[in-house]
DNA sequence: GTAAATCTTGTATGCTCATACAAGATTTCT
DNA sequence: AGAAATCTTGTATGAGCATACAAGATTTAC
């Protein structure tokens, strides 16, 4: 890959997110995303195909984002019950739980049933939390595994589409907030 | 009104919710509403004005089916801790808990924030079930109304999401299951 | 330096869609 | 029955859109 096409991949999606939290998914155009980037439609074109394309490398980026910050929680997290705070505290990173983004995760997941590529992006980063999100909870809640897990990623889902709604993402305060739910859930 | 006009009105939106969740909302047409209602989509036009104002006529008939859920399950409710077992079962009807409006929930709150009459009504709807939850569980667990309030909702969105995402709305199921979270989350 | 490769854009194309409109069908009223 | 009101629809209109394309600009390679 060449160095600029690398380039103009991060600020095209880069651009797209902003584009789509300002016009809505469903209404966003690709002119918008590219006024948004400082650059034609045409270009967009070029690099990515089509706008489908250009969303699923959007949704890439996200999902790029909460991997990455998931790993960097779980590396000094000692014991399962440290993991699992990881985990829901890597959900609402500072990188990720901001306005723009919170906003394109909901819309993305609530189109995802009407795109095959999204679809399949959603299907995978939900496997690979869920199983995560087991893994402690086998040790802590052996009893209640499915349901917390199950309540914990509907908790979190929920508190993204609260997100977006209002616009407000203090991650920081989030995070607290999730590990006193945490606490009442998990023993 | 007349009564072939409240007659249009059912069917009509209940069409919308049938044709949102076959092609989503991001591309339903008219005319996709219009078929699914054996009608033209002139007509629609006729009584609605505007595919907006059918849209939000629409979710105005699914949160009745919430208010009214709500209501009749809380007539046979003693006590605080019944009756919000009441509220949380009434989101999971068997009315309302159903496939295609759960698609419908989902996209429509997530495109809320792109259209004024939508977030009214998200606003609006969202504040009424608040101050239910609330009201119980000032008697539940008085040190911590906020949060579990909070907790609650969050849950309930991301179960509604997560049903719209797999189709799957087993109600009954989805009941019993909030009861135990309930029992986790509230001593 | 220059040719090739890569990138960028303005414009054209063809399509889809919401809505307006006017004419016709049906129902209601007397 | 006949007139008026209400309802329905086919078609027209005009806007907006994603994408294709070809020409030009820029960068890279040698």
């Amino acid at each position: 890959m060449s160095r600029i096409r690398d380039l103009r991949n991060e600020e095209l999606t880069s651009a797209a997110i902003r584009a789509v939290h300002r016009h809505g998914y469903a209404q966003v155009t690709m002119t918008d995303i590219a006024q948004e980037a400082n650059a034609s439609a045409a270009s967009i074109n070029y690099y990515f195909g089509t706008k489908e394309k250009l969303m699923e490398a959007t949704m890439r980026r996200l999902l790029g984002l909460l991997r990455r910050a998931a790993l960097e929680r779980l590396q000094g997290a000692q014991g399962p019950r440290a993991r699992l705070e990881a985990l829901v505290a890597a959900n609402f990173d500072d990188r990720l739980f901001v306005p723009a983004q919170c906003s394109l995760w909901v819309q993305f997941w609530s189109n995802a049933p009407y795109s095959t590529s999204l679809a399949r992006l959603h299907r995978i980063n939900r496997a690979r939390v869920q199983s995560h999100l087991q893994a402690e909870l086998r040790h802590l809640v052996p009893g209640a595994v499915e349901t917390v897990t199950a309540t914990l990623q509907a908790y979190m889902d929920g508190v993204w589409l609260e997100a977006a709604q209002s616009g407000i993402c203090d991650a920081q305060a989030t995070r607290r907030e999730a590990a006193v739910v945490l606490g009442r859930l998990v023993v």
